[in-house]
DNA sequence: TTTGGTTTCAC
DNA sequence: TGAAACCAA
């Protein structure tokens, strides 16, 4: 307990007290100030969502009620800037140390960078850990020390990482309590009245909160994981873990549920329990997804708003706000994509398989651009998570390196007797359908009129027809690719002949505004007009975190260095722009710069030009590709993330006969330009 | 055991 | 779609 001053323990997405590494050092500190602040306006579109915000509410309460138990309580603040309430709870308790566990989201690691900057400069010693992850993204490198590009690579070394991940932490015994007489808490208002009946629903199905989090892994791990591999395949199955909301807001901490899946594991294996085995491993791949998701988003900030795989950059999406709106409501004409979308809506919850089905229709056959269909994802989902749902998006968009082909489209009839093979399901949501015939069920287009008539249904009138049909989705799929193609070797050639500024802004359809009308008419709470914050956060660094990172941050540095050429790789500690004079931290942060920047715009122009005015004279043509672009931009080692895509004109995955036909796929955008400046 | 046809499933 | 696993002769 030093010189009196207490310790500031930051809770954000780490809502538990067991194997709580900030919190852990809190205590062995001395007294402890626990702190959530609420500043959702500094997520910018991604805004959570009315399920998301339910869950989160239930969750600070439990874990404010364990912390009293424990001996303090959790303040809680409601703020536009974390960084300044940060401060401002530094100064109302004399803290002297500031604790947090790492996120990997974009948004987080640019303010989470600052925080630590800026207290780090007014003489807090800020300290934070790894609690979300077995492994942080910066330790996964391959034999020549760089960055996995693709999941299964990436999994295969995590599994066999010559260290383990940390064994989990016991929850403290006792916490000694801050003195927060003069800082009080701020009510948070996590929903609004025309919200709460349709919360009240939610009670029912979930508990949010660390302990109902860790009993669901208990029942999880000894009851339906065994099953795990059998059942995963049914639209409808109980056997799902039902982890994903607690482990999105860290209920329950991923290394305590791989430890406890790995004795399960070495229990089977000798008990020669294949099906078990097999179980296990299925369920630690989602689990290594989970951490991919992270890796992606530490290694390619964009990955939420923009393809990894550069030329999709020129694919024509169709912009059609009618398809989406029957996408949302669950009125395609295609059974089982409806069904999940009902179930979605109504419940906030969906099974891995059909978030496949659905996402895969709206991508393939609708064509509607995947950031659409990831912010409803995100505005609706229980579990909403931002680097998970941008991975999932990418992987079927076809826009990873491992990601599905993008010229495939999976046929929604298939699917449908795939995985509800008996229409259960789909009567379930869909009661209109429910007297209709399995064999019809998953195709009432092709029914005879007589089963139709005797089931109660006419298409068009109380069940629509396809929205589209898919042999004509195959062949504007087609003709959308040949023309991305087309307009890919154009802007090659381009760029080629010097003229760099060339069609480098066609990157317009990969960031088509969000339609204003983007969640259901009963739900209408959500900002609008919130700008992309894209390229916001484009001079931020990696997360400089912990002391094993020294590594990172020189080689971040170097990447900073070629970003922004004036810069000595000093963090820039304004987010937007430090070529800028650098303005009031503490009233003027990242997000007001953002915010400033919040013209109306609902095309691509605008928002580039608005982009552009704040970047200013920095924006040389080569700059300029860079901001149309998905690069990296604090990728711990850019420079060799270009010898990996340039250098090797096959690129990874030459596997992929998809690829080899075209191998400009493999060029995670823009690299060549990195590597040019540099 | 080899071979070739079929099924499965992709992050 | 296509690589890998599976299976039947």
């Amino acid at each position: 307990m030093s010189g009196g001053g207490c310790s500031i323990v930051w809770f954000r997405r780490d809502l538990r007290v067991e194997d709580n590494p900030a919190l852990a050092a809190g205590v062995r500190a001395g007294a402890v100030v626990a702190l959530f602040v609420w500043a959702p306006e500094e997520e910018g579109h991604y805004y959570p969502g009315r399920v998301s915000r339910w869950w989160l509410k239930q969750s600070l309460a439990h874990l404010d009620s364990s912390l009293r138990s424990l001996g303090t309580s959790l303040i809680t603040k409601r703020s536009t800037d974390s960084v300044s309430s940060l401060l401002e709870v530094v100064k109302s308790t004399g803290a002297t140390q500031l604790f947090f566990n790492h996120l990997y989201d974009p948004l987080s690691l640019v303010r989470d960078h600052r925080a630590k900057e800026f207290l780090t400069a007014q003489g807090i010693a800020v300290r934070s850990f790894n609690a979300d992850l077995l492994y942080e993204p910066w330790d996964v490198n391959d034999a020549y020390g760089r960055p996995f590009t693709t999941f299964a690579a990436f999994w295969e070394r995590c599994l066999s990482m010559p260290f383990d991940p940390e064994a989990p932490l016991l929850p403290p015994k006792r916490i000694f309590s801050g003195d927060v007489s003069r800082c009080s808490s701020d009510p948070l208002a996590f929903e609004d009245e025309s919200e709460k009946g349709s919360n009240a629903l939610l009670a029912r199905a979930w508990s949010p909160g660390w302990s109902s989090a860790d009993k669901a892994l208990t029942t999880f791990i000894n009851g339906p994981l065994i099953e795990y591999s059998k059942n995963r395949r049914k639209a409808d199955s109980a056997t799902t873990s039902f982890l994903s909301p607690h482990l999105h807001f860290g209920e329950v901490s991923v290394r305590k549920v791989f430890h406890l899946v790995r004795i399960k594991q070495v229990l089977w294996a000798n008990e020669g329990n294949k099906a078990g085995e097999e179980s296990v491993n299925l369920f630690l791949k989602s689990i290594g997804l989970r951490e991919y998701s992270r890796y992606l988003s530490f290694n390619h900030p964009y990955s939420h708003e923009r393809p990894l795989l550069g030329h999709l950059k020129f694919f024509p999406w169709v912009v059609n706000e009618g398809y989406f709106k029957a996408w949302r409501q669950g009125r395609t004409g295609y059974p089982l994509v409806d069904a999940g979308m009902r179930e979605l809506w109504a419940t906030g919850w969906l099974h891995d398989r059909i978030r496949v089905v659905v996402s895969s229709f709206f991508v393939k056959v609708l064509q509607l651009p995947w950031r659409w269909g990831m912010k409803y994802f995100w505005d609706t989902l229980l579990d909403a998570d931002l680097e998970s749902d941008a991975l999932g998006w990418q992987y079927i968009s076809g826009t990873l390196p491992d990601g599905r082909e993008f010229d495939r489209i999976d046929n929604p009839q298939f699917e449908g007797y795939k995985f509800d093979p008996n229409g259960e399901y789909v009567r379930r949501w869909l009661p209109e359908l429910a007297r209709l015939p399995t064999e019809w069920i998953h195709h009432p287009w092709n029914a005879p009129e007589s089963v139709l008539q005797a089931a109660g249904i006419e298409l068009g009138s109380n069940y629509p027809l396809p929205l589209v049909e898919i042999d004509a989705a195959k062949a504007r799929l087609q003709e959308a690719l040949t023309e991305m193609w087309q307009l890919e070797a154009s802007s090659r050639a381009a760029i080629e002949n010097g003229t760099e500024e060339g069609l480098g802004d066609s990157s317009e359809s990969t960031l088509i505004a969000f339609p204003q009308d983007i969640q259901m008419e009963e739900n209408h709470e959500l900002p609008r007009n919130n700008p992309p914050t894209t390229r916001c956060y484009e001079d931020q660094m990696v997360p400089s975190m912990t002391s094993s990172l020294v590594r990172v941050e020189e080689e971040t540095s170097m990447g900073l260095r070629v970003l922004a050429e004036e810069s000595r790789a000093e963090v820039p500690a304004d987010a937007v722009v430090n070529q800028e004079p650098r303005r009031d931290l503490l009233n003027q942060g990242t997000m007001q710069t953002i915010h400033r920047n919040t013209l109306p715009h609902h095309n691509t122009p605008g928002l580039q030009h608005a982009v552009e005015d704040s970047t200013a004279e920095s924006s040389s043509s080569t700059r300029r590709e860079w901001d149309g672009g998905i690069v990296p931009v604090w990728s711990p080692s850019p420079s060799s993330y270009s010898e990996q895509f340039v250098g090797d004109e096959n690129g990874i995955g030459t596997s992929s006969s998809y690829l080899q036909r075209h191998p400009q796929s493999h060029q995670i955008m823009n690299c060549r330009q990195l590597s040019q400046t540099g």
